[in-house]
DNA sequence: AGCATCAGGACTAAAATCATCTTTATTGTC
DNA sequence: GACAATAAAGATGATTTTAGTCCTGATGCT
């Protein structure tokens, strides 16, 4: 449906809140899934997928929980997404030359292209690191704009 | 999954051969799903779609088919898979305003808007009968090519 | 040993996808 | 003006994906 799915949106979610933690922190699935409002047996099951696609590293028994593979710097949306939903491709021509045996004379095919191409940009030009930041800035703004709403004019 | 169904495929598919007809000419669904390889009982009802979203006009009985509502290029792809699959969002969250609770918070929100305003852009940057124009200039390249192919070096 | 926590599979309901087959409406022809 | 030819419109269906739940087992701390 040209639609991120669910898998993705909670992964991505996921990612973040990992990405949000002191460095070294293993993390809970229960405490993401209430902090970020997804089905805990859900989401446990996406937190596998990120472990086997190499994103999140695991560790069980007591103390275990979850944590970044490597720097939240170095993570990006598309790399989250593409964890668990596959490559992406917006449309099945996209996926490898001569899917579409009319790709040769369809003048459709480049505009695919080109706009997979800007979602990838776009996907890719912000690291999880900065979308923290980003996070709490937003946060802080919420706060401020609240206690203040008593002097909107 | 974020990616384009068949039947938007096939509905652009569609428009396009449309838009390729002399002004005023009605095409049989036979027609363009043999020129279009799509298959032809499934596009029938994919037609009748394209006629209700008032996109394609049709005309029953002997001597009928289907012609387009109004001039190939004043129609572009996005209005061609909107009118099959609904409006396009690239994320559930983008749907309406307080759709996603957390969207005040949520740094990941304004990057899918980025992404969907972009990927509009892209979809509407041409119209039909500047994609068939493309298309006609693929094909005789194709053709040129492949004759020629003895002088390539 | 016992508890906390992840791993993995089995199961399910609902929706989307990708199609085919049957019915109904229109029109040209006789 | 009846009727057959033609084509749209509608009904139906199989398969896959989505979006979950739940239970049992494995594993590691304390």
């Amino acid at each position: 449906m040209l639609q991120l799915t669910r898998d993705g949106e909670y992964a991505v979610r996921a990612i973040l809140h990992l990405s949000s933690q002191p460095m070294g922190q293993v993390t809970l699935v229960n405490e993401i899934a209430e902090a970020q409002d997804v089905p805990k047996s859900y989401l446990s099951k996406i937190m596998q997928h990120l472990v086997k696609s190499g994103l999140v590293k695991s560790r069980r028994g007591a103390r275990g929980g979850f944590i970044l593979a490597k720097p939240a710097d170095q993570i990006t949306l598309r790399e989250t997404i593409e964890a668990i939903e596959g490559p992406i491709h917006l449309n099945v021509c996209l996926v490898k030359k001569g899917e579409c045996p009319r790709d040769e004379v369809c003048p459709v095919h480049p505009i695919w292209r080109d706009a997979q191409n800007k979602l990838f940009e776009i996907l890719d030009s912000k690291n999880m690191a900065e979308l923290v930041k980003d996070s709490e800035k937003l946060y802080r703004q919420m706060h401020k704009a609240g206690t203040r709403k008593d002097k909107a004019r």
